[in-house]
DNA sequence: GGACTAATTCGATAGTTATCGAATTATAAG
DNA sequence: CTTATAATTCGATAACTATCGAATTAGTCC
């Protein structure tokens, strides 16, 4: 990946918050795979009512978290769509081992 | 690594600029590092003219290239020594490897 | 349609950052 | 001591960011 993008990641991951926000929903989505590949489903589809869940971990307005998941969106760690009032939101483990392998 | 310290590291990567020149000296550390190894010396001790050899690469002012020195090292990533005129400049790999492994 | 809940957008503000050139400090070499 | 080179610090500026509450839009259910 080549610096420009590999920066704009890491810049969505240097806010302390957001950074806490994207754990929240990668592990979510981790025990969700592992879930579903019990149950012979393949992988996770996303975590639903990411946003209410993000609500009620972090100590953030609304309008807040709302504009950090747009920066992890903007920034191509994870997919958000919308299903009736609320998110489906998926992590792009494309960018998370972009992150992981960069340098070695 | 807690979310607090981790997003220090991220902010630190977070500039374009920034990421080249630690790309830069990264790279040169690798390099040194094969080369100890073959000579039988172990690690690298550090490269040498890390200053001179950025202002050489990115087009940014010295003070601006001072600034992001700081930066990288104020999150722990590099530990500059002066030698005379110069920096020896090395990796902190524990910091690199946090990044690495940051989830999962 | 009306009431309710979920999420977004808007406007403001306070704080941070990248960048520069100029001035300064530190070291080395004559 | 003087000159030259290397790096830092200073002061300024323009741009960006995190955060909030209020207003708005979108969707659900009666």
């Amino acid at each position: 990946m080549e610096s420009k993008h590999l920066a704009k990641v890491f810049k969505a991951l240097s806010n302390e918050r957001r950074l806490e926000l994207f754990r929240l929903i990668y592990d979510q989505c981790k025990a969700e795979e592992s879930r579903a590949t019990q149950d012979g489903k393949g992988c996770c589809e996303g975590i639903e009512k990411a946003f209410t869940m993000a609500c009620g971990c972090l100590n953030l307005s609304r309008s807040t978290i709302s504009h950090h998941f747009k920066e992890l969106q903007n920034a191509g760690l994870i997919t958000c769509t919308r299903q009736g009032q609320t998110y489906l939101c998926q992590v792009n483990e494309d960018y998370v081992d972009a992150v992981r392998s960069f340098l070695g």
